[in-house]
DNA sequence: GCCATTTCGTTCAAGTTTCAAGAAGTTCTT
DNA sequence: AAGAACTTCTTGAAACTTGAACGAAATGGC
């Protein structure tokens, strides 16, 4: 006699002590680095998120959909975001040449300035509240169990089963 | 002839994709613990965290600094969250007998039907996005390492180093 | 007792995020 | 080539968060 399907599995005490601290770690720490650059380039970490993006991609250029698969977040919500970097002259928009209904989100030279302005003491922060305290082996577990989760959230890239493709 | 002080110490290429992963993961996650919670309980992660300590406490009861401090947030968000559940009703406030500035919390008998129906589904997000893709190794790793951050962001707990006083 | 300081919780205003809807352009189908 | 279906991005309103300022009550000297 096996048992049918029993109720919902609940987290057993390891488990609950594991979630618990992986939600006071992230929330402290997402807490800490919103303070940190709000106070320092006055601008939350998503946007700073956006702009580093937008540093790495070339021509500091990128279409606003692609930087919203990269960074991670809703079209919309990127719309308002660089509707107010754009505000601030961080950011400026341009319309895709080839596709007329895209538009271009471009780093600015202002924009530029203020991350390298902005980026010593973020690295600092991270680095302090992560990798001085972590061994080298449990940085690379960090690392490997989030992209483990990661992958697991991410709504499978199209043609990832098909690298052949790619 | 030692190096001085020189600039901030970046990331090097292993803990960049560390970190990236890391940003990844908890993003994609809270934003899926988020939704799924929206759906299935009207409700944002945050609050139903609220919720479920209020449910531990006894008489499911805790004032309103304690709960903003087991919580992890600010105590006006505390009040602008409790102010919403209680006008749905999942929440009631009362005032502290002891200390006349004060306010407790209370899970209401509505809340607590509203978190056990909720409960199932969370549970089995996170068990999805965690633990069933982790090795027992991984968990335990994981469970220590965000133990060790969580611990550096807290703003040291009044008499933590005096035990003996707690 | 009295005054300075701290704590508790709320409120306001400003900023951010979400959700639903929609305008404009592209691609697919026939 | 017309229309349906889809993609790109924006918008507006509602919900949520933040930080500062505040009144009320408690606390700690003196």
């Amino acid at each position: 006699m096996t048992k049918h399907n029993e109720g919902p599995r609940w987290l057993n005490d390891e488990e609950r002590r594991t979630w618990l601290a992986y939600l006071h770690a992230s929330t402290l720490l997402e807490d800490h680095l919103d303070r940190q650059l709000q106070r320092d380039a006055r601008m939350p970490h998503v946007y700073y998120g956006l702009l580093v993006h937008l540093s790495q991609a070339p021509r500091r250029t990128m279409r606003m959909t692609e930087l919203a698969r990269n960074a991670k977040i809703t079209r919309s919500r990127l719309s308002h975001a660089v509707a107010r970097l754009e505000k601030s002259g961080w950011v400026r928009r341009e319309d895709c040449p080839s596709d007329k209904r895209g538009q271009n989100a471009i780093l600015t030279d202002e924009g530029m300035e203020v991350l390298r302005r902005a980026a010593p003491g973020h690295v600092a922060a991270v680095r302090q509240a992560i990798f001085d305290r972590l061994t080298p082996e449990q940085q690379k577990s960090l690392g490997e169990i989030m992209q483990i989760i990661a992958e697991g959230l991410q709504p499978a890239e199209a043609g990832a089963d098909l690298p052949w493709l790619r």
